[in-house]
DNA sequence: TATGACTAGTCGACTAGTCAAGTTGGGGAT
DNA sequence: ATCCCCAACTTGACTAGTCGACTAGTCATA
């Protein structure tokens, strides 16, 4: 197999052989070579091998046994790549078209400030966000100054009002890509402003993803509160258990009860507990 | 430091150094020991120093960067020791007392596997989960007759009524332990027996988890309509990033527009896209 | 003041092996 | 026929090294 220049063979291997399990020559419960085999196979050593299935893992594309073999987990029900992480990207891979309108870009205030926990000065932008002309979401991003000045596009510089307009890469360009992220999701109802901007008949639901983004050095890069039309956005996660000989498995996700105890208070504010420990 | 037999060392390594960052030795952005110094240092070699770090970069405690060193990142706003997964585990992690009481248990129907898409026979099981005598979320599930007939208590073997019963530690125990599971989150209007179950006024927002848990060898062990006060719980997550010398970053995340093209017109199922691909 | 070459140090990828622990299936004893 | 033990095979953990790519300095030169 001809090695494209620069890809590194661990993640090359772990390609083809997903390839080969989406193509059907293995499926799911099935057991894949084992890594002497595919050490063989391929001509590389055992590690490059377990990298390359341990990319797999993380994919949820494959399971590993311990005495017994590497398996084809099934399918997931929302295979479409694993990959990428913007709203826009997201959109298009799936063949629609997202766009975006600009309702208000300003200085923030110091009451958002606090409740986004960004530092100021910084810029508030809100856009609506649209899949194929529909309005989807609406987005109110909280952008560092620090950060901002950076970015040319929130200078005034132009390119904001481009309705295919990608933050994200602007940030990419500007040197401050987003490395790591957190996320809350929860769900309340449709304030009547949302419900007007996101067409929507009241009371309705909408879900609401808090995001703060940080970029290589550790630094917050963005803090956006994303409104979602409840029908027209899921959430989807993939867990793996990575068991370890001592019991010790762990997941990426975690729960939260934050707001359980003010309940009978009456003081169920939901959010919170947005704050650190 | 006295290693407990059986741990890896690269785990115990890897908490070593993430007890160091959470005492305070290292903070936000500080630059870990090199990988070479923490060989020396751990007297191990430099493969296992590496997969400590991966650990930390896998739940998003540190950042490497090649050429310059390996970076704490910043505190998480929810730094709750990204282990675990079931709900009680959480609510007992927290120092609250999670309990449930029993709805319904009964052979599934076939509108109900459709929905689910789970074999059939199955049993369905209802449950309303409380947290410190608190409803605070209710269960639907459906377990294929394949796997309950491995677990004593549902088999009306007693133990169901217990409060505090485990369905997760019952399935471990009957060597059909959760593996993997995926997850849709979605948010919708209560409905009135929702609401009654909750005690929660109308209308009011819920957070409705969908999720597939699936065994070691692939088979489906249950499949779960959790229902969630919308008030009383946030979903949260942690982003990391995983950049390879080609620009082949991934993340975990999937966000979905399943329903957005049925909406013009009036089809608006919101959950209809829960069938594969 | 830039610019470019050099360098020491860092992580990224990879190799080739060892030993341990878990699984599976077959053969032999019962 | 059933049970148990063992050998072969699997992944898990680890070592000790190589080479390459990238970073952040320093320092001489244009």
């Amino acid at each position: 197999m001809a090695r494209a220049a620069n890809i590194p063979r661990y993640l090359s291997l772990s390609e083809e052989i997903q390839s080969r399990i989406h193509a059907g020559e293995y499926s799911s419960g099935d057991r894949l070579p084992s890594e002497s085999e595919l050490c063989r196979e391929h001509g590389v050593s055992r590690g490059t091998v377990v990298k390359a299935i341990e990319q797999l893992v993380a994919e949820g594309i494959a399971i590993r046994r311990q005495g017994s073999g590497t398996f084809v987990a099934r399918p997931s029900m929302h295979r479409r790549s694993g990959k990428l992480l913007s709203f826009s990207q997201t959109a298009i891979s799936e063949g629609r078209d997202a766009t975006q309108k600009i309702i208000q870009i300003a200085p923030a205030g110091d009451a958002l400030a606090r409740e986004f926990h960004c530092e100021l000065p910084a810029v508030s932008l809100v856009r609506l966000r649209l899949i194929d002309n529909m309005p989807c979401a609406y987005h109110h991003s909280l952008i560092p100054d620090r950060i901002a000045r950076m970015v040319p596009a929130l200078q005034g510089g132009g390119g904001l009002q481009d309705p295919h307009f990608s933050l994200y890469d602007a940030f990419e360009k500007a040197g401050c890509g987003v490395v790591q992220a957190e996320e809350r999701v929860t769900a309340r109802l449709a304030e009547d402003e949302e419900a007007r901007l996101l067409d929507i008949a009241t009371p309705a639901a909408v879900i609401v993803v808090f995001r703060r983004s940080f970029d290589a050095s550790g630094a917050l890069v963005e803090a956006v509160e994303a409104v979602h039309h409840s029908e027209h956005y899921t959430y989807d996660m993939s867990l793996v258990r990575r068991t370890s000989s001592e019991g010790e498995d762990r997941l990426r996700r975690v729960h939260s009860f934050e707001a359980a105890a003010n309940r009978q208070t009456g003081n169920a504010s939901g959010l919170n507990g947005k704050k650190g420990n």
